[in-house]
DNA sequence: CTGCTAGCATA
DNA sequence: GTATGCTAGCAGA
């Protein structure tokens, strides 16, 4: 592999650190922000870039050669502020100690320093990566040596020097030449900007061939050009970087000299000891370091609440770095435009992609436009289907979808997108297969902060401090809403850019947070990006409805409601909207007479089905409302609404499945919800069995055996209970043999049935009280219980007295796999709301791994599915149970080969086990 | 038309 | 007692 050198132009990067980020301080009121800024940058730079040898140079005291020639140069600068003078010799020290040779030369400026070891690591046959923030240096880039900036994204290669300055590298000398260097104080032609300089490259090639033929250029620019003829050839030299110093006495050799050492922990700890940088700090201490040492990079700052209150600010969201960046957003028109945004994401290391489209329906919708973003501040709005009133010409749908095909499709071109399933869909509606998704920011919001939201305007506001143009603000609410569509394109643009911009602003700033973590950072690329590819897929492939068999039985409850609504009248006296609570609510309790068994939040008598059962025991009309709501549930939610939901050009039903709600890590299905179709009653199975396969296909269905006492088996470590896994035994068996103390053969169906509660009632975190509101006993008893099975199982009581502790002190709890579960209310004085928070804490490791392990298992099959090209297909996730949709000629294999995968996507302390079920359709299967 | 409550389907 | 999404009714626009 090529050797690469990683150089840094580290004096580029103070000011801008030092001005982007706020005052930041320690305890003793020492400035750290540019220190904060300086470390962080080289983290990520590690991290983007590999490379085995490193430099970070700094400018050194002392006159330089420029000064010499030209008594004014930089001569406009201001000193250092004094904020900044007193971090450099902490900077320099962290930058040391996190393994970057550094480099000042006395009398040689940092560019000079740069350019000479570019020259010297190519003609050592490796390549060089300048980082920095000086477009000047873009005079060095060629074949082998590459610019990028960490703020804001950018990577010039050669094409990206061309695309940026219209002017290849070679040339970039006599561009600067002819505008100057304001900053250095180097004049070039007055009123000379990059539009003339770029034209008369192009006409004479040089700054000496623009000399010669002054005579021939006209205007006042030719006037001002014949002004400064003697000064050029001076500026000229002042803005090119010497790539030939002397640099012997400062290194023994390249590359060896630059090779990076280890990084020096002791002396770290030191320092984000001092300038409280914690979150680093406990990275370096803490465990799992070892993964990120190996990458030579520690920890950044996560800003959770937790950490922010305890730190008074310090560590903020290095958003700020973002906010000033002046914005370019462009709307491509022609084919022109077109390839040059073709070119520039080409060589991109990271694009922002957006769709803009006719509805949020992703099956449905029609593409309308198209962002693009690849460097922050710049981005491209693409329309292609605007159509109102004198709308002005744009490329068409399919040209520009041809055009960007390539790009689009291959999978070493690198995206981020805001929930890029979405888009995924919205190109697979053109016949577009969207690869190449290596970010998504939907999905780091939620591995990094669970619990927080993850819409686009949220997050970058809070990450990046600035409120984005909203949706609603472009297209209006309500009935007076407008289709995309019909946006006027300027103002498209202005919204689309920005949210390609903001994607990648977002990516930036969350990324550090994600990538040092080693357990976050494998939830994240290891379980939620690939993930979401499976999920468009499953959406994708959609779920055969027999719809005429969902009408018949619509039919059915239809009449049957219409007989038990008239009997309720009966009872009643009166005809009442049986599904109205308030109306019930009326006739039962103040009509009737009959007792208030509870009564709901707002006040008013609950009628809900507890409430009923219990009343039916003593009066006719509160059975009859039972039936009746069992019947309009199954009709409205499923039998009536289902058929609807069919897809009039697969025919087929797609649900949405929404990554990034649940808490704890679980999917949520809607539009319809397809976790939730009926399966306890006979009545509601019926549902299941219009899930069909088509002809000459099955429906397998494969789920996980107590997949969540399982997981509590493991992370307790209890040995009752691991036992009893092993033995494979009936668990709530064995569980009821425990606290009942009889042999298992013994246990009654009542004890068993006992045992089956307090299993369930553990994974969600069971008090007494609600215990014994399950099982109809004293709570004393529910009590006695409880006592009984954490002797029994004192693993397992172990394991929530320590997740009780762990939440309180850290604000989170960890999966297995350690994806971070948030209880924000974990510490409320509002005793309520923290016990509740509690009961989350004991059942979100549970929940949140099965979740992670069914994850897994959607991975694994799809890679199966897609290695062996088979033509069984995912068709539906429920929580623990996966759906397949086989055809007979594969049956025999996926019924062997799938519950292997569920089981073996990973080794707990007790065995996993996935159980098949076939059939013709999903009630069969089970 | 929008947002809320009550109630209920699933794991 | 955990985690979701959807429907109907109803109140206030």
């Amino acid at each position: 592999m090529q050797k690469t050198l990683l150089l840094v132009d580290g004096s580029s990067y103070l000011y801008r650190a030092f001005h982007a980020l706020p005052d930041m301080r320690n305890a003793a009121n020492e400035p750290t922000g540019a220190l904060y800024g300086i470390i962080n940058m080289l983290r990520r730079l590690r991290i983007d870039y590999p490379a085995a040898y490193l430099a970070c140079v700094f400018d050194a005291k002392g006159k330089t050669f420029r000064d010499d020639m030209y008594a004014d140069y930089k001569a406009t600068r201001a000193s250092m502020p004094e904020d900044l003078v007193k971090q450099i010799t902490p900077i320099h020290a962290a930058v040391r100690a996190m393994g970057w040779p550094i480099l000042m030369v006395e009398g040689v400026e940092a560019d000079d320093v740069i350019g000479t070891l570019t020259v010297q690591a190519v003609a050592h046959g490796m390549d060089a990566v300048v980082s920095t923030g000086d477009k000047d240096l873009a005079q060095l880039v060629n074949d082998h040596v590459t610019l990028i900036n960490t703020m804001n994204n950018e990577k010039l290669d050669r094409a990206g020097v061309i695309a940026k300055f219209g002017v290849p590298p070679e040339r970039i000398v006599d561009y600067l030449t002819l505008i100057g260097d304001t900053v250095d104080n180097i004049p070039g032609v007055a009123k000379v900007g990059p539009k003339t300089a770029v034209k008369w490259l192009a006409q004479y090639d040089t700054v000496d061939a623009v000399i010669a033929n002054a005579a021939n250029i006209g205007g006042a620019v030719g006037e001002n050009l014949r002004q400064v003829l003697d000064w050029l050839p001076k500026a000229k030299e002042l803005v090119t970087v010497k790539t030939d110093c002397d640099l012997s006495a400062h290194m023994v050799s390249i590359p060896e000299s630059l090779k990076a050492p280890e990084q020096d922990k002791d002396t770290l700890i030191e320092l984000f000891t001092r300038y409280n940088f914690k979150t680093w700090l406990r990275e370096l201490s803490g465990p799992g370091d070892t993964a990120v040492v190996a990458e030579g990079a520690g920890k950044t700052a996560d800003n959770d609440s937790v950490a922010k209150s305890a730190q008074g600010g310090a560590e903020p969201a290095q958003s700020s770095l973002f906010s000033k960046v002046e914005r370019h957003y462009e709307t491509v028109l022609t084919e022109a435009q077109l390839d040059q945004w073709l070119k520039r994401i080409d060589g991109a290391t990271l694009t922002a992609v957006d769709t803009e489209t006719t509805s949020l329906e992703p099956m449905t919708a029609q593409l309308v436009g198209i962002s693009l973003c690849c460097e922050v501040g710049t981005a491209a709005y693409i329309p292609v289907a605007h159509r109102y009133q004198d709308a002005p010409a744009q490329l068409s749908r399919e040209f520009v979808l041809e055009k960007m095909r390539a790009w689009l499709e291959d999978d070493s071109k690198p995206k981020v997108g805001q929930n890029l399933k979405y888009d995924s869909h919205i190109f697979a509606n053109q016949g577009v297969n969207l690869r190449g998704i290596v970010h998504d920011t939907l999905l780091e919001s939620y591995v990094f902060e669970s619990h927080r939201s993850h819409d686009m305007d949220s997050l970058a506001l809070r990450h990046l401090n600035h409120q984005t143009i909203t949706f609603q603000e472009v297209c209006g609410k309500g009935a007076s809403q407008i289709g995309f569509d019909e946006v006027e394109i300027g103002r498209a643009t202005e919204y689309a850019a920005e949210d390609a911009d903001i994607t990648l602003q977002l990516h930036l700033a969350m990324w550090p947070h994600i990538v040092d973590d080693a357990k976050l950072r494998f939830i994240y690329e290891e379980i939620e990006v690939p993930t979401s590819v499976v999920l468009q897929k499953i959406e994708r492939n959609g779920v055969l409805i027999d719809a005429s068999r969902l009408a018949t039985q619509s039919n059915e409850l239809g009449k049957r409601m219409l007989e038990i609504e008239q009997q309720a009248y009966d009872l009643a006296g009166q005809p009442f909207n049986l599904s109205s609570p308030k109306q019930l609510g009326e006739i039962l309790f103040e009509k009737l007479k009959l007792p208030v068994v509870k009564k709901t939040p707002s006040g008013s008598p609950s009628t809900d089905e507890e409430v009923l059962q219990k009343l039916a025991e003593d009066y006719p009309l509160p059975k009859v409302l039972l039936d009746y709501r069992s019947l309009s549930k199954l009709k409205s939610t499923y039998t009536d609404k289902l058929p609807k939901m069919v897809n009039q050009n697969t025919g087929r039903v797609h649900t949405n499945y929404a990554q990034a709600v649940a808490v704890t890590g679980r999917l949520a299905s809607n539009d319809p919800n397809l976790q939730n179709i009926p399966i306890r009653t006979a009545e509601g199975r019926r549902i299941r069995e219009a899930f069909v396969a088509p002809e000459g296909s099955v429906i397998v269905s494969a789920d996980y055996s107590q997949i969540e006492l399982r997981i509590m088996a493991h992370i307790s470590g209890d040995e009752n209970m691991l036992r009893a896994f092993a033995e494979g035994v009936d668990i709530h068996r064995a569980t009821a043999a425990e606290i009942f103390g009889t042999p298992a053969a013994e246990v009654t169906s009542e004890q068993r049935r006992y045992a089956k509660v307090i299993n369930f009632g553990l994974i969600y975190g069971m008090s007494a009280f609600g215990l014994a509101g399950n099982l109809g006993i004293e709570r004393a008893a529910a009590q006695m219980y409880i006592e009984k099975y954490f002797m029994r199982f004192a693993g397992v009581k172990q394991f929530m007295d320590e997740t009780r502790v762990q939440a309180k002190a850290q604000g989170y709890v960890e999966t297995v796999f350690g994806r971070r579960l948030w209880l924000p209310e974990i510490n409320s004085p509002n005793g309520q709301r923290r016990q509740g928070a509690e009961r989350a804490a004991i059942n979100a490791p549970m929940q949140g791994t099965a979740a992670d392990l069914i994850k897994l298992s959607m991975i694994a099959v799809q890679n199966w599915i897609e290695t062996d090209r088979l033509k069984s297909k995912m068709i539906m996730q429920v929580h623990d149970e996966l759906v397949l949709e086989v055809p007979q000629d594969e049956l025999e294999l996926v019924r062997v080969k799938l519950p292997q995968l569920m089981a073996g996507v990973a080794e707990l302390r007790v065995p996993l086990i996935a159980e098949v079920g076939v059939g013709k359709n999903w009630d069969e299967a089970h």
